[in-house]
DNA sequence: TCCTAACAGTTGAAAATGTAACTATCAAAT
DNA sequence: ATTTGATAGTTACATTTTCAACTGTTAGGA
């Protein structure tokens, strides 16, 4: 029987993977932010679309685990930049393809670089097969089936 | 020199720590929101308060990476609900001593026994030592120097 | 055809959050 | 004693996020 006493808040999983992952998004955040203006979910929006070409905002909700609204009103702000083209799926009205223009295209490919020199300087911090190690305990930990929120 | 193309949104770190972060603080956010219609930051105040005794409101800014709008509102929030009291430092009356009262301390017991579930499934799902491997890991990846950010 | 249910995506209002300005208190220097 | 600068914490306002309701479209019957 599990008492109140042993819990301990320092090794509490979803506490210590809270702290870090907003630790290392900030870091990331800080530069998009301060570079071009843009918000998480705009930078979530394109960080998909750039990496996987078109995609319809119900993928982006899936793929990114983003609130469609959110998904929504990213895809607006890209759009009015001109970093972001739609248009209609002439089979099913419903859809919309979502694809990078020239200049989102540009955005990206230097935030990807960026990103990239982020993450050699956290390999770096994890040392030889850390980065590794952590994303196989990352994917273990999240259960794809019991994952079922936040997307609209 | 980085290519963007090099790029790889699946094995970036900062995107793979915030899913697993969300969706792990996700199961347990529901639980306390369900049943005791808590927020996140009222639950990390509490938590903080429970595991440490009486903190002032700095202490948990610091110790939870809570903004102290965040701290200050939660903390009004407990104590409208009876879970908390506040007293002021006799000798440097700038401070408040916050702690939780009986019925506060409850509600955290209860919530501990929870949180212990939690972490025995959290670490059914990540092997023998995996949980301990993957606490090595994050607190690598948090240099303490460079987090300055968010804590008011 | 018409009805119903489902889906993609948007919008408005309420709640939460972030930023900056604020009050009150204290410490150090003059 | 008074000024200056720092600190603890609160509040006001703007932005963001959430939730629910909404429009428009499609699919599957009756």
């Amino acid at each position: 029987m599990s008492k109140a006493t042993d819990f301990d808040l320092e090794a509490f999983l979803p506490y210590r993977l809270a702290q870090a992952a907003e630790a290392v998004s900030l870091e990331f955040y800080q530069l998009y932010r301060s570079r071009y203006a843009m918000t998480r979910p705009e930078w979530r929006v394109m960080a998909h679309l750039g990496q996987y070409g078109a995609l319809t905002a119900r993928d982006i909700c899936d793929r990114a685990s983003l609130h469609k609204t959110k998904v929504s009103r990213a895809v607006y702000a890209l759009e009015l930049r001109k970093w972001l083209k739609r248009g209609r799926d002439d089979g099913d009205r419903r859809f919309e393809w979502l694809e990078l223009t020239g200049a989102g295209r540009k955005t990206y490919d230097d935030l990807c670089r960026e990103g990239l020199s982020l993450e050699a300087r956290l390999r770096t911090r994890l040392g030889a097969d850390g980065a590794a190690q952590l994303l196989s305990l990352l994917h273990k930990l999240v259960d794809p089936a019991a994952v079922r929120s936040d997307r609209g």
